[in-house]
DNA sequence: CGCCAATTGTCTACTAGGAAACAAAATGAT
DNA sequence: ATCATTTTGTTTCCTAGTAGACAATTGGCG
């Protein structure tokens, strides 16, 4: 009844909530692992990606897809307009609101840092089969309410 | 081409940490709805759900289990102590580290707070079926390498 | 024994992210 | 038109969590 060094998970082990905690955790190790120093954590890198699959999307939009509060986002727009990774302009219908979209140097950045992190992201995690994988994310899309991807998507 | 309400989630839709990424942000939200004011967030419940499960557990093999920072689970757990939550004892075989345990008051107030939180946490999300959900948890598990709960286990 | 490496918890800074209040613009009711 | 309500981005302050250095302890190894 002691505690070894494998804990036992209990109550952890059935709820949804911690086990997807404790899986996007590891998930982020796993990610931080293939950028040695990253240029982009996970939050800025789904904004990049974001904005890149949709360009003159408006920035409060982005903010609900990707569960980023407004005040957060308006810092990351903000920084990412300083270093020149995003062109944003007010709309003439609604002044109130910001389109964003990527510069050439937005893209370059992105289409770098990607490229060291699609294959931790895409491929197939060691614990789990090929199967299992696309089972997982399948899922994972259906809980989120988010379609699945066109089949010829880019790599 | 241009961006709708429902934006395209491209390359994010097919990617593993960004998947789990937005179901954990989804699943916090349902959590927190669930309970008012939180005397608890989600990390400090998982740790309060570990050390009832694991009496003197060390404080590393729980930060280890958790995936969470040794640095942050010093402040959490002096927390705890101070509030009366976890009482602290050093082994005689090894004076570095800290055997935790709840205290009574600490087992009260999980059991209050796991009451408000288990339904949602437990059950089944609205968008997915209880097949599905059961099959999502296996998945996530075994992911993690945990192992699957014993079959009675406390609700 | 004495020394070196690894482990454990802690401390001090720092970063990511959120809550609440706010101004400007849009919307809707009258 | 006018006024109240809502939405959008922003600002300020606050919390959760991390990074890196540190002292104390342990274990290995000569």
């Amino acid at each position: 009844m002691a505690a070894p060094d494998q804990p036992i998970f209990g109550a952890l082990a059935e709820s949804l909530g911690f086990l997807l905690r404790l899986a996007q955790l590891q998930a982020f190790d796993e990610y931080f692992s293939a950028e040695g120093s990253p240029e982009h954590g996970p939050g800025e890198m789904s904004i990049l990606l974001m904005i890149d699959a949709n360009p003159m999307i408006r920035q409060g939009v982005l903010a609900r897809a990707l569960r980023i509060k407004r005040a957060h986002m308006t810092k990351i727009i903000q920084s990412f307009d300083r270093a020149g990774l995003v062109q944003t302009s007010v709309p003439a219908d609604d002044r109130r609101s910001l389109e964003l979209t990527l510069t050439p140097a937005g893209k370059d950045r992105l289409a770098r840092v990607w490229d060291r992190v699609s294959l931790n992201e895409l491929g197939r995690p060691g614990n789990l089969t090929q199967r299992e994988t696309d089972t997982l994310k399948r899922l994972l899309r259906k809980y989120l309410s988010i379609a699945a991807p066109a089949e010829g998507a880019d790599a």
